[in-house]
DNA sequence: ACTTGATTCAAACAAACGTTTGAACTAGAG
DNA sequence: CTCTAGTTCAAACGTTTGTTTGAATCAAGT
């Protein structure tokens, strides 16, 4: 059972990346939870910081993998048409929230995990994630591109990021939602629903017509009165 | 000018706080960047979780006036009848972007401030905030209620929830944002355009058809072969 | 000038942090 | 058994953290 040390800290400092955030969580903490020696971490690890690659890497890049494998699949069966913006959104969208159905990934506790970090301010957790999520940046980039191919490339590229944001913000937990709403209406937020309701979402935001930026701008500009 | 003390460490922690986090920012830095001494922290307002919620309260408190404010506005323009959605939208999004062009209310840094404020872990960030936003929720939510009539509660739920989440990732900070797009379109994030591509994803997504969840779970569900 | 109350300051406090160390322990190979 | 390489362990390292202390300084009141 002695060689299951690595594993025991991996699960326990994700649990409590999870729970408490980064910064807040100590290795001491974290050698505690898991039951083994303090050193332990920088024996099998080498510091603190590639700790949390390590354990940002064991979760995201399955995910990743499986959002790949699914854009990959709708380009194989609609070849050279466009893939539906639906099933753009749930190929990249899905992935994220239905591995924290899948317990041997974490459960519930991966999702939080990758929310957090997705919220977290720049350092480690930034330059970690941005080499995992390059290579799925720019396959789904063209694909949006092309479903979407009405759109200036500059709303393509904030309606994208709006989808990203949501995603994180919807993953980073609950705890965020319950400060707005005071009343639960049915229970905790249920994977299934939130991931319908996410998708229809994004997916009507996306759709909204194009240009209607120059309107708006000019609105506001009217508002404020500031000339061209 | 002595007695400008607590408004040189406010100033100073706001700046920290939205650069680095609030976790990665220490009192000495705060008070050597204001270039007061340490314990006038501790003088002044009590303990650093003080600070803190003081730092938030100088910045929250006009910024959800501001939105009341607008809302009472387009109720008494609006009597009996239902406020437009795209004006709902913007009297909730707009105060909190227009704010980070008022340099005296602490300019770009100030939405950093909130935005990190957000998606911060549980804790005092959390706590502070909850007090802040309750009367902005009791007040926004039966206003969309009425516009939106025709959704179902939980609905409505959730596109609310989406709507903060969208706006606290904006607020975030573009660092997110370069994570996914290498490519720079435009340069540096617009405060305008931002707000204006906001209202208009957000406004297409809170106006989605309502029903959709139980096609697409019905979907799910048949796709994992689980039984009603 | 003397007193008083508010503020600033340098110094120290205990606690917690990430990391390192060197010895103890546990295997399997010769 | 002996040797060796891999791993665990208690203890300590030097920093840095938030907070406290008591004297020094300041501004004003009488």
């Amino acid at each position: 059972m002695k060689r299951g040390t690595k594993e025991s800290i991996l699960d326990a400092a994700e649990a409590l990346f999870a729970e408490r955030g980064f910064d807040a969580t100590s290795l001491r903490a974290i050698t505690s939870a898991a039951r083994v020696n303090l050193a332990a971490v920088n024996y099998h690890f080498g510091s603190r910081e590639a700790l949390i690659e390590a354990v940002l890497a064991r979760r995201v890049e399955p995910m990743n993998e499986q959002r790949l494998q699914r854009l990959s699949d709708l380009q194989a069966h609609y070849g050279t048409a466009a893939v539906p913006l639906r099933e753009l959104i749930r190929a990249f969208v899905a992935p994220a929230l239905e591995l924290s159905h899948d317990r041997s990934h974490g459960g519930q506790r991966f999702i939080r995990l990758i929310g957090r970090s997705l919220s977290e301010p720049a350092g480690v957790v930034h330059d970690c994630l941005r080499g995992h999520y390059e290579a799925v940046s720019e396959r789904f980039k063209p694909a949006f591109a092309r479903t979407l191919s009405h759109l200036p490339a500059q709303e393509l590229y904030w309606r994208m990021h709006f989808m990203v944001g949501l995603l994180a913000y919807l993953m980073a937990g609950a705890d965020i939602m319950r400060l707005i709403a005071s009343s639960r209406l049915s229970g905790p937020p249920d994977g299934r629903t939130a991931l319908a309701q996410l998708v229809e979402f994004v997916h009507a935001g996306m759709s909204a017509p194009a240009g209607a930026e120059s309107a708006t701008v000019a609105a506001a500009e009217r508002a404020a009165g500031s000339g061209s």
